[in-house]
DNA sequence: TGTCAAGAGAATTTCGATATTGCGCAAGAT
DNA sequence: ATCTTGCGCAATATCGAAATTCTCTTGACA
């Protein structure tokens, strides 16, 4: 049926490979697949009900981004977590979102302020505690904490680093969904650290907001203990 | 044939899905395709002797990585230049390398002090002028020279970092590869650059290292017109 | 008892064909 | 003359099966 189809934008007409590559990435990020997990086509197939095809181009890219490993002969798995890995995570985070951020406040205008207060306010108004489960943290947080942070490095004019910043905080939220705080958290005020990056960035002192934001970053790394799992094959 | 194949070392057996996507790659980076040039499946299934499977998986894989375009419905291109991304490249390697390097620099040992004089003499060694044409640049110093710069990083121990520089660095060689010098390039000397490069490396003097390789950086971009080709269904 | 080889089964990789989509040209209407 | 409408070609996206490779188990042999 061809003819039907006729009036509609020609954009909007998205590819199913490109649908099943971003439920694949989300059910990743947000922790719904267990790092390690073995991901075979027969059960992919069956769930986003497309052929092998389709799945094999979502595995690739994630792959090329580093959120699944490509085994030549051995298929895909979802990229295991490991304490290295997390303090090598930690410190490209540092450097590099650090330099992003004072890029960004170097050059970020009124609209971008307006947008990071905004940003912050929501994050500020919701509860870290999810309402099923009080030890993980709510999804509501987890986006309103990932948007804040997205809001910080806006400004950067350069979309490379930019990018890159951002890739390694996607990295970095498979280690908060399935790690478990290892004690101390309480001594943190979490929300008193972002408070003082978006005064620290309001104010144009680019300096104290990376050292901020290095911290915070550490902090959050230390409170973390990595759980390395098991590669279940299931 | 799986009978005569028993003894091979498994991690031999390559796919061939790893071969095309390295050919596929290999020849954008050298320059056997041209920026903005459409790739057609049929063409490519035919140079490289595949399904349209296994082409499609190097495109995707070579499209996450910035160096071809994806467009829904409309097939891939080689990733068109432009002045305005030369520049954002350049100020991203100035910032993502130095970092790179001033790591490198702290962390390298006697191994890769040695390695590094290694590259460096051949390079120093390596005529700049190709045999063929006088115009372009010889593929070995090429080839020298990119080995010459990934053994300056080589000793920086996080491995995040050091892959996204390398993968500016590739980005960066289409532009080398593609652009013609805008001139006042004589007045340059660049083997003196190099050495002064190396000079600063084994002296262990980061920040002066990093403040040479970014000025050498800047000066190649201002050498370079980025030449914005058509794009050509070729 | 331990090692090696062979074979069945399961998974991935690759293929070739089909379905879908986009583009351009020509015919017709205003 | 210009714009719309409908067809046909070309190219991509998707499918499902065939081919290849790996793993695991079984059984023979030293």
């Amino acid at each position: 049926m061809p003819l039907a189809a006729r009036h509609r934008s020609p954009l909007a007409a998205i590819t199913r490979g490109e649908q099943v590559y971003g439920q694949l990435r989300a059910d990743i990020l947000s922790g719904r697949v267990l790092p390690g997990t073995k991901l075979r086509f027969a059960d992919l197939t069956e769930r986003y009900d497309c052929s092998t095809s389709v799945v094999r181009e979502g595995l690739t890219r994630l792959a090329e981004q580093g959120l699944v490993q490509a085994e030549p002969q051995h298929g895909f798995r979802v990229t295991p977590l490991s304490q290295d890995d997390l303090e090598d995570l930690t410190t490209a985070r540092c450097e590099l979102e650090g330099l992003v951020l004072r890029m960004s406040i170097e050059h970020g205008d009124i609209a971008w302020e307006s947008d990071l207060v905004a940003a912050h306010h929501a994050l500020d108004r919701t509860s870290m505690e999810s309402a099923g489960d009080p030890v993980l943290m709510s999804e509501e947080w987890t986006v309103a904490h990932s948007r804040f942070h997205s809001a910080l490095l806006a400004a950067c004019p350069n979309q490379r680093l930019r990018n890159m910043a951002l890739s390694l905080r996607d990295a970095a939220e498979l280690y908060r969904r399935w790690s478990r705080p290892v004690g101390h958290d309480e001594d943190r005020d979490v929300q008193g650290e972002h408070r003082a990056l978006v005064d620290a960035a309001l104010r144009g002192d680019s300096t104290e907001a990376v050292r901020l934001l290095e911290e915070h970053l550490r902090r959050t790394t230390r409170a973390l203990g990595a759980r390395e799992r098991a590669m279940s094959t299931g």
